[in-house]
Order: C-alpha cells, then sequence, then structure tokens
DNA sequence: TTTGTAAATAGGAGTAGCTACTATATAGTA
DNA sequence: TACTATATAGTAGCTACTCCTATTTACAAA
C-alpha cells in the first residue's frame, strides 16, 4: 500500500498543473520538469516545507536535483505568485526592544522594519475554533510592501 | 558633536533600565553589565538591530563582549518579555504552495505551521496613514502558541 | 525539423547566522 | 569573605542559503 500524503484529487492537481504552466509562461519563464515537480511537490502538501524537506521529497521522483534548484526555483515561484514565504526570511533575526504594543510594517526591498501603532489591530478576535484548539500566545499583524524611502526611485 | 541615535532622553531610558534590573530579579537572572548593555542598546532605538548589528553598537562601550554572548542576552530577554523578535526565526524558510486567502498558527514548540482561514482576517483594513506612506504588498495576521498536540503533553 | 540562444540546472565552493562547547570570570548569597 | 550557580569569551562546528561555472535544455525563429 502506498503511503498517502496526497491533500487533493489527482485531477484538482493536474487542473492546478495547468495553471500553473500558464501562469510560467505569462511572466516569460520556462516551463521544465524541474520546476514542475517542485511546483507538485509543494502543492501537495500541507506541511509548509522548507526547501530541504521539498528536496528530499522531489528526489524521489527526480534524484538528481541539486538543493539550490529546489530553493532558487520556490523564490521564483513565490515572485510570480504561485508560493509564498510563509516563516523565516533567510535574513538574520530581527529585534524589538519597544514593550508597547504595536505592528511593523517591512519593507522587501531594504528590509528596513517601521513600527506603528493602530489600535484596531490590538483588538482582532481570534476565532474561537482556534482558541479552543491551541494556546495563542501571541497574535500579530504584519504588513509588506514599498517604503515611502524606495519608491522614491 | 557626539552623533545621535537616541530615541528617548536619558532618563526615560534610566526608568526602563531600573525596570528592567527589576525584571532579571524577578525571573531569577543575574544583572550582569553586559546584559545592561545589550539592552540599553536594544532599546535607545528603533531599527530592529540584529544580533550582529547590536554586537557593533554594545562593542563601542564593551571592546571585548562576544557576538554569541549578544545573541544569546537578546533570546534571554526574549524569554522574560523585555524583547521580542520581530523578523526571522533562526530556522529555515518555509513555503506554501495554496494560494488561497488563509492564515497561520505556528507552534513554538513543535514549529508546525497550521493553516486555518477565518474571513475576518481577510478584511482587516490598513490605516490611511501607513497607506499613504507605503505600497502595502501583503498584510497578514500571523498567530503563535502551544499545538493541541504539544498540549496533549 | 533544425538551429541558435537565453534561461535553467547540477555540483560544488563559499558565506552568514546561529549554536554548542569549554575554560574562565563574576553576580548574588550565606 | 568565600562559595556556587550562572554568565561570558573565544572558538569550533553546523545549517541554511547563495554564488559561481560548466553544461544542458526549453522554446523561438529559420
Amino acid at each position: 500500500m502506498k503511503k498517502n500524503t496526497t491533500t487533493m484529487s489527482n485531477i484538482e492537481l493536474d487542473r492546478k498543473t495547468e495553471r500553473f504552466i500558464a501562469r510560467c509562461r505569462a511572466n516569460g519563464l520556462k516551463v521544465t520538469p524541474q520546476r514542475i515537480a517542485i511546483y507538485r511537490g509543494l502543492v501537495d502538501t500541507d506541511e509548509h516545507p522548507s526547501a530541504e524537506m521539498l528536496h528530499e521529497k522531489v528526489k524521489k521522483v527526480f534524484p538528481g536535483i541539486s538543493l539550490d534548484t529546489v530553493n532558487r526555483t520556490l523564490l521564483t515561484l513565490s515572485e510570480i505568485g504561485a508560493a509564498s514565504v510563509v516563516e523565516g526570511s533567510g535574513d538574520a533575526r530581527r529585534f524589538d526592544g519597544d514593550s508597547e504594543k504595536h505592528q511593523h510594517f517591512k519593507c522587501v526591498q531594504c528590509k528596513r522594519i517601521v513600527d506603528f501603532h493602530h489600535k484596531a489591530f490590538d483588538r482582532i478576535k481570534v476565532p474561537v475554533g482556534i482558541a479552543r484548539r491551541f494556546t495563542i500566545l501571541s497574535k500579530s499583524v504584519y504588513l509588506e510592501g514599498i517604503c515611502d524611502l524606495c519608491r522614491r526611485r
């Protein structure tokens, strides 16, 4: 019996793959078998894998693939909106000593992090289902974009 | 003339330092000059420094201090609530291929990331001042805590 | 179908950021 | 003042990521 790590039907997966291929072409990206394998590996799980984890998975169908290719491809997918980075930036950990409640905006270009405080964001309510299932220690609202200084060029 | 990287008066800074010392004692942590220097360096800026950046800064008043001490101390401060990590986890970057709108909960113990979707979180509104100043590319609500599986022990 | 070429890949080397280890030093306590 | 648990400095090691180069490949144009 085959171990099932699948989160959707093959039909659904194929449909997504089709749309992914279209998206690649729309962005002038070549459709390589490696890219498709990585995309399918990523979409067909809800584990939020790291590049390393996906590399292991994709190697089973594509033994020669390199970790660098997986990493590079994942970043490319993020750029065209076919994937997203949900944790970790690859950059150094950044600290804040301000204990007042506030939120952060991060510039994706210069990596500057700007504080702001919007009271409504302090008050967002965690849905009951989540609050029951998990012990919530922190909740935060996080914005990303281009900052005023970078936009000025 | 002294370059001014200060964000608050010396009086304010000293008051914060006092409270920090009390907090250390309350948590059974020793009050070392290094710890104080690191704390003051962190609080007296709004740059959200990395360990490396703070290390450079603290070295000016404390030449022999090691990067490891800065890193370790910052994590310690985070544990007692005197600081927080605002970006980067030290762990590997994690990806998501689900393009549907949703939010994430991350377990601080097992690092598992769980998707959930709460429509109200899709609709949070960015304050006008921020929207005018920055080009917002993404907004997200992020929860951290202990997951059901980890709590069961 | 063939050919040209810009893009992608494999493999490996290099780098940055973090962590573990050990000997020494020090804060807090009795 | 002496004791002990904790913290630090210095170093070595590890992991995640990025860069480099030669080779291969997708795909456009002939």
